[in-house]
DNA sequence: AAGTCACTCAACCGCAGAAGT
DNA sequence: AACTTCTGCGGTTGAGTGACT
């Protein structure tokens, strides 16, 4: 047995290496030629010089050669086809799957010929069974052979890869020999590691004839017990890949391809009410999976991110809202049928502050601030959440085992490294000021830093939740319940100093539903939601659309998208300080003025601001625009959109007091500076003196200020 | 033409709850 | 009750592909 072509013969795998693969794979430019050629050399190289008894190589060029058994009269033939020709050979062939029976493979060898095409020299054009000789050969000679295993499913053969080179042992296709199948499986069910009781189970894309095993399989005894599959089967795979294999491709009425616009529709939703439940999702879509609505929901999201849009359209937060409202009234919050609220008490969808966000037109996108430490946090809080319009993921469960985990570094947290909050104590419950996400050394650190961050501000879940985000777990948990595309525009590191606090809607919640907890270690039950909290956001909706009306006419002419920019970043700490009850600081600031003044403060360091950018939609692939999102919207004048925020208000009320700023600026840089306590009243007075570091820290060069204009324009409209 | 980037899809992984022993 | 196994879920990753530069 030999493989030839017509100008030489080669009688060793080296020569076929060196005399045919790898001049093909380089002349080809086939990536995967290239790595078999160099797998078959690696082989080649092991076997001879002893390194291992026997060696396999896989690799998948189906694409490009299709092996087909067809069954003409009493003969099967086998026939070789190229993805560009006609097939070019074939091998009579008899008995075959008498012979081998289903599911098993036929080797095969496999002869070349010569280059007659341009571009595909060394085609394989026809096989030749030789089985035979291929039982008599030793592994070591059969190393030295060339020939391809070729699976026999069904009626048909099916080439899972051409590789030239098997033992008759060692197989990785994921189909076993009838003697393989019934000596050696034992699963240990985990699919972990990859091996189950010394199998080496097969990972990676399944094959044609693992599919048309794995369907037999559930035909013949249904779904279910998918460990038992690969031991019956003689797949080498393990029961979570068969199940998910067959849940995802195989099962019937599966439906393929795009989802409709009705689909989506229902997706967007189904999570606005259920968050990322995408198994319960998906029982809603009939034949799709949830592996396909997380999918498409991940790409929406990344899409509208980019965008600038927010996740939901505002009909669907709207529907949140009012659905979120009226049950909560009906069920007096406790779990209820209701989907959202189902989420329980820990849970708000986060629809409904999308919604609110909606109404009020509280930006959905904040700059970030670097090297502002709590603010950058509540940046990342904001961005995550608010500004993207992220559902919550986080089980209730989880969080709680989380919050018992990761609180009590808070605590002290808390009252020892946060001066403004340990004043803050008295008046406030520890929960509510632990919402303001103060509790955080500084940390020079950036790797630190970022742990801390999300430590403290891990994301959306605990912002639109109402737990404390102390309850969250540390940046690894918390990426796991993030999308990783939520993170992009949460740079990390360029944060270090502190800052005004972030007023977190969730600290709005700690205001609103509950007296103040007479202890940290009740932070596992904190934040009930209840009717309450809903009546209390659906008010501060309206006062924030109320407030936004106010401000859209006040701030019309007046800030600049700088100002917006800075503004922006503090709006939500503003208007929602303002409907926390306004505590008031020991200095007799309320929160709000305090805040304000600090904006105000903080104001200062920002006129070197960068522009906005105003955002196109050539940036990234077409959305729709959930009927608010026009090109003629956002060709407007940011300028005007953005006026129409709470924290332009914001803004131009600064900008209005510009007159006597300066003298108002170094008295509120003195409270805050006294507020912030010594170790961090000289950074924030050079903050807001504007030096080196406020404005480095203030600037707003490579932040997500950048999706603000697509957004504010979104959100002014009704 | 080559490189880069974004997108899509399929699959894997770890975790947790249910079920069974 | 404790332990093991099975199943399902959600998050993440990597390969393939096409558009763009």
């Amino acid at each position: 047995m030999e493989i030839t072509n017509k100008n030489q013969r080669i009688q060793t795998p080296l020569q076929f290496i060196t005399k045919i693969l790898l001049p093909f794979s380089l002349l080809s430019c086939r990536q995967e030629l290239h790595a078999f050629a160099l797998q078959w050399l690696l082989v080649f190289i092991a076997t001879s010089s002893g390194l291992i008894d026997s060696c396999s190589v896989e690799t998948d060029i189906k694409a490009e050669k299709g092996v087909k058994m067809s069954k003409g009269g009493s003969q099967t033939e086998l026939e070789v086809e190229s993805s560009k020709a006609e097939p070019k050979g074939s091998i009579s062939k008899e008995t075959v799957v008498a012979e081998y029976g289903e599911r098993e493979e036929v080797p095969l060898v496999v002869e070349l010929e010569d280059e007659d095409e341009e571009d595909r020299p060394n085609e394989v054009v026809s096989i030749e069974e030789d089985e035979d000789l291929l039982k008599s050969l030793s592994n070591e000679e059969l190393n030295k052979k060339c020939f391809g295993w070729f699976s026999l499913v069904g009626r048909e053969f099916v080439c899972d890869y051409k590789e030239m080179s098997h033992t008759k042992n060692e197989r990785e296709d994921g189909i076993l020999s009838k003697d393989q199948t019934e000596s050696s499986l034992i699963d240990d069910g985990n699919c972990g590691g990859g091996t189950g009781g010394g199998v080496v189970l097969k990972k990676g894309p399944w094959t044609s004839a693992e599919d048309a095993i794995l369907i037999d399989y559930v035909k013949k005894h249904g779904e279910g017990n998918w460990n038992a599959v690969q031991k019956h089967s003689g797949l080498f795979r393990c029961g979570k890949s068969c199940r998910l294999r067959w849940a995802n491709h195989l099962r019937p009425n599966l439906k393929k391809g795009a989802f409709t616009q009705e689909e989506e529709q229902l997706i967007i939703e189904l999570h606005a009410k259920m968050g990322n439940k995408w198994a319960r999702m998906a029982a809603h879509l009939p034949g799709r999976t949830d592996n396909e609505i997380k999918n498409y929901w991940n790409t929406r999201i990344k899409r509208r991110q980019r965008a600038g849009l927010p996740l939901y359209p505002p009909e669907v937060c709207l529907q949140a809202l009012q659905d979120s409202h009226g049950t909560s009234v009906v069920n007096g919050g406790d779990k209820g049928p209701h989907d959202i609220l189902q989420n329980n008490s820990y849970e708000i969808p986060d629809v409904i502050f999308d919604s609110l966000k909606t109404s009020q037109n509280v930006l959905p996108y904040v700059p970030e601030l670097p090297d502002i430490s709590t603010s950058s946090m509540l940046m990342k809080g904001l961005g995550s959440q608010y500004c993207s319009f992220m559902p919550p993921t986080i089980h209730r469960q989880k969080r709680l085992r989380e919050a018992t985990a990761f609180f009590p570094g808070y605590t002290g947290a808390v009252k020892n490294e946060c001066p403004l909050f340990e004043q803050f104590q008295g008046d406030i419950s520890d929960k509510a000021a632990q919402s303001f996400g103060l509790s955080f050394p500084i940390e020079p650190d950036p790797a630190t830093k970022n742990s801390l961050q999300f430590g403290v501000f891990p994301g959306s879940h605990n912002l639109s939740n109402g737990n404390f985000s102390a309850s969250e777990p540390p940046l690894e948990a918390v990426k796991l319940e993030l999308p990783s595309l939520q993170y992009p525009e949460t740079e990390l590191g360029n944060w270090g100093t502190f800052s005004c606090p972030p007023p977190l809607l969730e600290s709005v919640d700690a205001f609103i539903q509950s007296p103040p907890p007479t202890s940290i270690a009740e932070s596992d039950s904190l934040s009930p939601r209840n009717s309450g909290l809903l009546d209390a956001l659906l008010h501060e909706a309206k006062t924030l659309s109320s407030a936004k009306n106010h401000a859209s006419e006040k701030s019309s002419n007046s800030a600049t998208p700088g100002d917006i920019a800075e503004s922006s970043t503090f709006n939500i700490c503003e208007t929602e300080w303002e409907n926390c009850g306004e505590p008031l600081s020991p200095m007799g600031h309320s929160a709000t003025s305090l805040l304000s003044e600090c904006i105000s403060a903080s104001g200062s360091t920002l006129d070197e601001q960068p522009p906005a950018e105003t955002f196109t939609e050539s940036h990234v692939k077409s959305e729709p625009a959930d009927h608010v999102f026009t090109p003629e919207i956002q060709n407007e004048d940011p300028t005007r959109l953005d006026s129409c925020h709470p924290d332009t208000l914001l803004a131009s009320n600064w900008l209005e007091q510009d007159s006597g700023y300066d003298r108002e600026q170094t008295i509120m840089t003195d409270s805050i500076a006294a507020l912030l306590g010594a170790d961090l009243s000289s950074e924030y007075k050079n903050m807001a003196a504007g030096t080196s570091i406020s404005s480095q820290a203030w600037g707003l060069g490579s932040c997500a200020w950048n999706n603000m204009p697509a957004v504010c324009q979104m959100s002014e409209l009704p």
